[in-house]
DNA sequence: CCCCAGGCGTCCA
DNA sequence: TGGACGCATGGG
């Protein structure tokens, strides 16, 4: 148990509110984008998911029949555009493994819902390890995915929530993936909306107060701690 | 011109 | 296991 971690979260909720992540948009849509995000800013990431709505390219079924190099154009803006193309192209067909677009069409539910319903049914942990499979589904992508589009207890790690955690020295810099979340999870409640809120509220902290280009978090809230 | 952004896989010692 | 490199656009 490390209740600095539960203070951290206490302060940065009491500074900067919370974040409200992805809300409002489709399960498909968050998806598509932990993917397009990937050592990019948000920004050129969603210029991209614009681009797919534009053309009512932004479901399952849609996405199955773009020929690859027509969508990697499509999301060229989020950057190295033609290997992401290839792995939204392996994702969607994991997502529809379990239902068929034949069979399947009728009913009060669109298909999209249908495929991602079924996908998240699945155990978190096998499901991870289903998309961790993948190539180019690293661990921050898969959790992201298992929490922001599947609403399950996962801690999301990345380069920020490394960056804080390390140079306010609460885990060594060399610490991994796996060992960074171990922090924050053996230290909260295995709570979806707490873990979405955390992450954000780091992402937040990071951009203004942790830069990558400055050696310390300079006048970082979380100096006090 | 430089560095950076919500990664990941491969190669090589 | 761990460091270098490729992938690539858009913004500061």
């Amino acid at each position: 148990m490390n209740n600095k971690i539960t203070c951290i979260h206490k302060l940065l909720l009491d500074r900067f509110g919370p974040q409200y992540w992805w809300p409002g948009e489709t399960r498909l849509e968050i998806i598509i984008g932990a993917v397009l995000t990937q050592n990019t800013n948000w920004t050129n990431a969603s210029h991209a998911i614009t681009n797919l709505k534009n053309e009512n390219l932004l479901s399952v079924s849609s996405l199955l029949n773009l020929p690859v190099d027509y969508l990697a154009q499509k999301i060229r803006s989020s950057g190295y555009y033609n290997q992401k193309a290839v792995r939204l192209r392996n994702l969607i067909l994991l997502l529809t493994e379990s239902c068929d677009p034949e069979t399947d069409a009728d009913g009060n539910v669109t298909y999209d819902e249908l495929c991602l319903d079924r996908f998240f049914a699945e155990e978190t942990a096998v499901l991870r390890n289903r998309l961790l499979a993948l190539k180019g589904i690293g661990p921050e992508t898969a959790d992201s995915i298992l929490l922001y589009a599947g609403n399950k207890p996962v801690f999301v790690v990345d380069a920020y929530t490394h960056r804080i955690i390390s140079r306010h020295s609460l885990i060594p810099e060399e610490s991994d993936y796996h060992e960074i979340q171990d922090l924050f999870t053996s230290s909260l409640p295995e709570d979806a909306a707490l873990f979405n809120e955390y992450h954000a509220l780091l992402v937040r902290l990071g951009k203004e107060f942790c830069k990558k280009s400055e050696p310390l978090c300079m006048d970082c809230p979380l100096n006090d701690v």
